[in-house]
This record gives C-alpha cells, sequence and structure tokens, in this order.
DNA sequence: TGGTATTTGTTCGTATGTATC
DNA sequence: GGATACATACGAACAAATACC
C-alpha cells in the first residue's frame, strides 16, 4: 500500500507536476519500506485511482523511477521494486574478468556471443596502432555472474598476430587462457577512458536490461609488458548492477 | 528535413513501436548529416504531420533521444540536435580539478555553493577514518570550464582538524591551496569507486542539465602521503559533457 | 489445452498550462 | 499582447504479455 492517508495531498499547479509528485511520493514510499525488494507495486488503474489522476499521470511517474532504476516495470505482470545491489569491478593495471569478481559471485563465465573478421576503423585502428583498414577480429562476449549479465565487451585484436583467437576464446571463455596459447602470458591495462549513456537497443537485449537503463562504458588498451598493443576493446556495464573500483594501475 | 523520402516507411504492428520506429528515423538522419550540432528540428507537428501519426506519437520519440543526450528540448523554443563533444577528466594518484583540464579549457574555476557543519554519517565517518557522528564540514563545489559546469563535489573533511576549511576554499576556489593552509602540502587519491545515474532534481539545476541527464559518480578518498585521510568526496560529472580518463595511480 | 481476467504498452483525440519570441 | 512551441493532464480504446482457472 502506498500510505493511506500519504496519497491524498496533490497540489495543482503548484509549479511542480503531478506526475513528479507522485513519483517522488512512490519513492518516499520505497524509502519508508513500505516495499521489499522486487514487491510489486498496486496496478497503474488502482494507483491513478487512488492519486485521483489520469493512468497516463500514473504512468509518468513511474517511468521516471524506471528510467531512475527504481522500479521495474513487466508487461502482463506488474510493475516491481528494483533491487539495488551492485557488484564491484576492479579497473587497475592486471584486470582480468573472472578474477576481479571473485568473492562476489560464486559462479563467473565470458560467453562468446560472436565473432568476426574485419578492417580496422579508425578508433580500433589507433588504439592497436595499427593502419586504418588493417584486418582485425573482433569479439563480442558477454560477462556473467550467477547467471546475472553484468557486462557487454566488444574487443579486437590484430588478425595476422592472433588468428584463430575467435576459436580459442569460444574453448576457452577466458581472453586471458586465449592469449596464453600465442605466448602472451602476462598483458597489462594501458589505459582506460570511462563514459556513461543510456544502454542501445541491441545491449538492452544482451544484457538483460530494461529500456532506458544506463550503461558505464571503458575504452581500454592492453598491451604487453614491453608496451606492445594487444587489444582494444569497449565494455558496456550494467549502472544497475556494477560499479567500477579503480585500483592501483 | 528529416528525408523527404526516408520519412514513408512506418511499420505498424510490427512489434516495434511508432514512437522507437521514428525515434531510430530521426537518429538516422543526424547521423547522416542532416542536422548540423544545434540545429533546430521541425516542430513536433511538422514531424507527427510528415510521420502521419499523432503529436504524442512524435513526442515519445523525442522524449527518448532527449534521454539518450541526442536531443535537447526546450519549452517554447524548440527541439535541438545536442553537441556531444566531451572534456576528458584524468583520474589518478594526483587527481586535482584545475590541473586536470589543463589545455581543454581555457578558464577553469571551482566555485563554492555551500558549507555546513554536521555530523558525519557512518559513510563518511567511514572514508574518513572517524567514529560515526564526529562534525565533519562539508563543502558543496562546482566545477566550470568555460562558463561551462563540468563537475558538482560534495567533500567532508574533519571538522576538528580542518576548521575554517569553508572560508579558506571561499576565498581560494581550490582545495589544494585550502589544504595548504592546514600544511598538506601534497595529498594522494586513495581510492575511486564509479557508478552512473540519473541527476537529481539538485544536480539537474546546479549543472544546467535537462532531465533525464546522466551524472558519471565518483565516490573517492584523498589521503596525506603517509596515508592519513583527509578528504572524502562525491563528484558527479554530467555524462554528456565529460569522460574520465583513468591514468596511473 | 484453452479461454478469460489482469496488467502494462501503445496510439489517438482533446484541452490547458507555461515559456519564448 | 499575440503567436508559436513544448509540457502536462484527461479520456478512450485496443494490443500484447502474463496469470489463473
Amino acid at each position: 500500500m502506498i500510505g493511506q492517508q500519504m496519497a491524498s495531498s496533490l497540489e495543482r499547479r503548484s509549479g511542480v507536476s503531478l506526475w513528479r509528485q507522485i513519483a517522488d511520493q512512490i519513492l518516499h514510499s520505497i524509502a519508508a519500506g513500505d516495499f521489499a525488494e522486487n514487491a510489486a507495486l498496486p496496478p497503474e488503474v488502482a494507483l491513478a485511482e487512488r492519486y485521483g489522476v489520469n493512468r497516463h499521470t500514473v504512468r509518468s511517474a513511474i517511468a521516471a523511477l524506471v528510467q531512475d532504476g527504481v522500479l521495474r516495470a513487466e508487461q502482463g505482470r506488474g510493475t516491481f521494486v528494483q533491487s539495488r545491489k551492485r557488484l564491484s569491478y576492479p579497473i587497475g593495471a592486471r584486470t582480468r574478468f573472472s578474477e576481479g569478481l571473485q568473492g562476489q559471485a560464486s559462479e563467473r563465465r565470458s560467453v562468446l556471443l560472436e565473432s568476426a573478421v574485419e578492417p580496422a576503423s579508425r578508433r580500433v585502428a589507433e588504439g592497436l596502432g595499427l593502419a586504418k583498414g588493417s584486418t582485425v577480429i573482433r569479439l563480442e562476449t558477454r560477462g556473467e555472474a550467477d547467471g546475472q549479465p553484468v557486462s557487454r565487451a566488444t574487443g579486437w585484436f590484430d588478425a595476422g598476430r592472433f588468428a584463430g583467437i575467435d576459436a580459442a576464446m569460444a574453448e576457452t571463455g577466458s581472453v586471458t587462457a586465449s592469449l596464453k596459447r600465442f605466448g602472451i602470458d602476462d598483458y597489462l591495462r594501458q589505459s582506460t577512458v570511462l563514459s556513461a549513456r543510456h544502454a542501445d537497443a541491441a545491449d538492452l537485449a544482451d544484457l538483460d536490461l530494461q529500456p532506458g537503463a544506463i550503461v558505464l562504458v571503458t575504452v581500454a588498451v592492453n598491451v604487453t609488458p614491453d608496451g606492445q598493443p594487444i587489444q582494444f576493446a569497449e565494455t558496456r556495464f550494467p549502472a544497475e548492477r556494477v560499479e567500477l573500483k579503480i585500483s592501483a594501475l
């Protein structure tokens, strides 16, 4: 229930829109502990009646809270309070997927979704120190922790030097293990640039997110200990499930 | 114009909502170079007519693109293509506001918005290594580059050790300079945790953002060279204007 | 298995408020 | 003050997904 007395006071033409006032009340209601995690909210029509507004107005409020990752709406089922515990993914000199989440999730794995051989874009060529248009291998992978998607990476490798890394990746499910087959026993994170945006349609599907979800985006170059670039990668992390902990580089 | 022939083909009951199809077409249209940065889109009624849909449907499409930071709608003026060049803010062992943006903006400054003395929350106390409820000084600052807001920080200091740092900050406009007055000639970034979310109402106003904008959030602890915590800070960066470059720690 | 009720998602129509030029 | 354009709100209907019997 959204507070029996609480729901009363919506002020019209107060300078604050009704949908925002409703969103705030729902938010407070959740913060006050009226709803457990993953608990269902009353249906839209019920909320509309309770607040004395049109269903659209309630929907605007819910949409805003879905954007904020507070609620999660599922067609045909209802609207639920989104659980918000985040994994902490370390970024440092020796960033490795599986090791990074050790202790936070019992089962961690990396799944190869797709691979392709293609000419390098300018961005990729610069990152790998190759000529633009050089042939590179692109690997699309998804990281999972306890069955839930926590990252979606696109990595590029020099096709000349790492021919067959796609097969190795499919077999081992690990970049580190795959690189070992090419004589790379160690590699370091040279640079990381971080940004954030809304997930695009593809990432929404791959990461099992609701429209409007935010992804943290890292663009990184991994190099051999002597500084030779071996991998250029862009990784998207769902902001509602992951935070990035920057450790010593 | 949104492509003369392009605008034709909306597929109804195709499983993809009309507003999303329209959003995609507008996006392609921008990517194709039909609009310069900050150029105005045709008004909503014109777009609605062109696509043969209700104005609401166009509004849904525009709202989605505003969320993505692609467009910017200004009441009474129109809808514009958002410019997307980002400052690159370095995060490393010696992260300092002004130095970090050197070379990217000719004028950089930090403005003290508010200060207060208050008991430390559990989070702040833990970060500073103080007892919960210890008195701390909170400084609210905004970073600007060439007059545009690029960061919004909330910093906490031990009130016992740094009494008067609020005045120093107001006077110097620099954390580094203020700390010098307390005998701190050097400090290091001990830890940084990074996340992302939608800007709340206060940050929207302080950073001059449109509703739905995304902020990158860093939570950091600065320490003296011998490891003593001196500052705990949460900083919000507008994701549409800033990217974070992780340099050597 | 199938049909019905429930609940969210989409679309159209209309009216009014508010900010800008 | 008037015209233009985005913002908010209400009403109605149907579609799509899910739950339940």
